[in-house]
DNA sequence: AACCCACGCAACCGCCGTCAC
DNA sequence: CGTGACGGCGGTTGCGTGGGT
């Protein structure tokens, strides 16, 4: 199309963004929201380019963010998923609360990939590797893949348990069982779904509501904040959901500091 | 202790779809 | 209808970190 860059490449920063820009960042979305995109960097003074600002608000500073590893659950929803809708990310994404595109992606291609291969799965048709898809032309055809993966009994070997204890050990004493339970009602749901149809009648009904309900700032103005890590570096290799006992139990001075760094008000309290 | 390497994740890049003019 | 601006998405890269030797 030949579009001109987005911002003025010699203007703007590149690289980690630094505590001072969250902040700036952060400040100025939960006080003013995000109107546009390409003039906020200005509004916000930041020297950054309006895309790596909503990257960085979308996959790092929403306050609705889980931290930490998948869990059993949600791997298996994106596995699921996965065999239905192909590398839609932000689809799939939008089908675990908390969970971004870019976490989801970068989950699959570091953990599930390999550990679809070394169950004998084609990663990329959800087929057992040594066979020949049945129908590459459509992939959606793969209901009774998905249905294999789910029933496949290696994930649910002792071994997989254990690894998936360990990853979920966050995860299972995370206060966020709200979160959990609807990735459960999600599981069920697509457990009782028996056809492609039905699951993509599933999928995109009420999809916009559903789907960027948890993107949308509107609905986590006031929900809650990001957590600094002991180095005051928002969520930066956070171990822990947002609102597990462990981080907001634990570490509510650092919280509140927070808070008052941005306003108590501005998050709802 | 020093080095190397593999891994994981944050961030960037470029393309696409949509919308306004 | 064509064009440009913008937001969003998916692929890719590069750096920090941790484990192994």
């Amino acid at each position: 199309m030949g579009r001109q860059p987005c911002c003025d490449k010699l203007e703007v920063k590149k690289g980690p963004w630094t505590t001072e820009e969250d902040k700036k960042l952060i400040n100025f979305i939960l006080t003013n929201g995000h109107c546009c995109w390409r003039a906020l960097p200005k509004l916000a003074g930041l020297r950054r380019c309006g895309k790596s600002c909503r990257l960085r608000w979308t996959n790092y500073l929403r306050p609705d963010l889980k931290r930490g590893l998948l869990s059993h659950d949600e791997e298996q929803l994106v596995i699921d998923l996965h065999a239905h809708l192909g590398n839609k990310w932000s689809k799939i994404a939008s089908r675990l609360p908390g969970r971004t595109d870019n976490e989801i992606k970068n989950h699959w291609n570091t953990h599930i990939k390999k550990k679809l291969v070394k169950m004998g799965i084609d990663p990329v048709t959800h087929q057992p590797l040594n066979q020949e898809p049945n129908n590459t032309d459509n992939p959606n055809s793969s209901s009774s893949t998905s249905d294999n993966i789910l029933m496949e009994p290696k994930s649910r070997s002792p071994k997989n348990v254990q690894t998936n204890s360990t990853t979920t050990e966050d995860e299972s004493s995370s206060t966020a069982t709200g979160q959990n339970s609807s990735i459960n009602n999600e599981n069920q749901l697509l457990s009782n779904i028996t056809n492609d149809e039905e699951l993509f009648s599933y999928l995109w009904s009420d999809d916009t509501a559903k789907a960027d309900a948890s993107r949308s700032c509107s609905n986590y103005y006031g929900v809650g904040g990001t957590l600094y890590n002991e180095d005051n570096i928002p969520g930066a290799r956070a171990d822990f959901p947002i609102w597990s006992p462990e981080r907001v139990g634990g570490k509510d001075l650092m919280f509140l500091d927070y808070c008052q760094d941005f306003g108590v008000h501005d998050f709802g309290f």
